[in-house]
DNA sequence: TGTACATCAGTGAACGCGCGTTCACTGATGTAC
DNA sequence: TGTACATCAGTGAACGCGCGTTCACTGATGTAC
């Protein structure tokens, strides 16, 4: 049955939003079509309308999208702190090595989540990703110490990858090895600008 | 037809192999078991006389393989260098970030490739990834300098974040960013100790 | 050492299952008058 | 504003396909005599 164009919106909304968390909670091949329609209250039939490109499509814009919500989740977490006090900086890196991020990969950095993934499949979801990476990149730049714009996204890159790094063995051996997820995640924090400085 | 007892070793080690470099490079659900006993040269029938314990096994013994591949790499290039000197550590950096290891994930640390795979797996897999962390941690620690044991566990543990975070991330972004891909490889290398002092 | 036979590593067909995708259909929405 | 109808968002059954796994069978190996 016919639905509103404004209800068929929030339908099409509803199906990304659960592809941005289910994708990143299960993997890009552990979670399919069916079981993402249904959590968005849908049934799978009416999915080729909503994303004509499939369910690469869906996982491109599931990307793009995940992306976006940590990137606000960063400037919220922003909104507060000192301009140029480092003090963003320190807000995000705690959030990102918090405990509940490496248990809620749903909610997540896509990087940790879905970067393996996206690697593998190409297309337009490693376009997304891409696009995404670089996005995230620049925004932690601007929170980001250093004198030039180059040191600044150099920097932030460093950062990205062992604040990734870091979550994504820490969940790897949560289940098998608790104290080692700590101490990666303890080692990754001690290693943070903030706590010292590194002179390159 | 029955074939001799050495050949069965040889095969089940030659599935083992091919386990090895294909879940590597497609992740867990991309390589199937018709597919892994294919590239050993047999058919997938006598896959459960091998691994009784099904995929869930052969994925298990499979990490356990790649780490120890991995590690035993890391101690081929130590050997030369002098010990105490950074040497090994400087090598085993210089090869983790190389276009190779990029390049080629099936014959690299399984980390990288393979976590966010054994993090969601559960079970014996993520024993095995766990183990294999741990050992890998410890044997870069050994190369690392530092005062104390934690302090060079900690260290070590940080530097493999970066390291796989880095390498993460540039095979993720590298068909759609190439540009990309190498500023976060090269951040990497320019944050890595041996370039200058951290001083946490 | 030679022979007869039990063992078992590997083969290939078959199983149920869930996947991504297609399609005829439904019925409320949006529109033309 | 009210009515008639075309549009189309969503339904649910069905498609082929590859997955992990099972099993009856084969025939060379390993063993007992």
């Amino acid at each position: 049955m016919r639905v509103s164009r404004q209800k068929a919106q929030k339908n099409r909304d509803a199906v990304l939003d659960a592809a941005a968390r289910l994708f990143r909670e299960r993997g890009l091949d552990g979670a399919g079509v069916a079981e993402v329609t249904r959590e968005a209250g849908l049934t799978h039939g009416g999915f080729y309308g909503q994303f004509p490109g499939g369910k690469d499509a869906l996982a491109a814009e599931a990307v793009t999208a995940a992306f976006a919500a940590t990137q606000a989740f960063w400037e919220e977490l922003a909104i507060g702190t000192k301009p140029g006090s480092g003090g963003a900086l320190a807000a995000i890196i705690s959030a990102y090595l918090s405990d509940g991020h490496r248990d809620d990969p749903g909610r997540g950095c896509p990087v940790p989540a879905l970067a393996a993934d996206a690697a593998r499949r190409g297309g337009v979801v490693q376009a997304a990703f891409s696009g995404g990476v670089r996005d995230l990149i620049d925004t932690l730049a601007r929170h980001t110490p250093g004198n030039t714009d180059a040191g600044r996204r150099a920097e932030a890159a460093r950062l990205l990858a062992t604040l990734a790094g870091a979550v994504l063995i820490a969940r790897a051996v949560s289940g098998g090895d608790p104290a080692l997820a700590n101490t990666v995640v303890d080692a990754a924090k001690a290693g943070m600008p903030l706590n010292g400085i590194c002179v390159p």
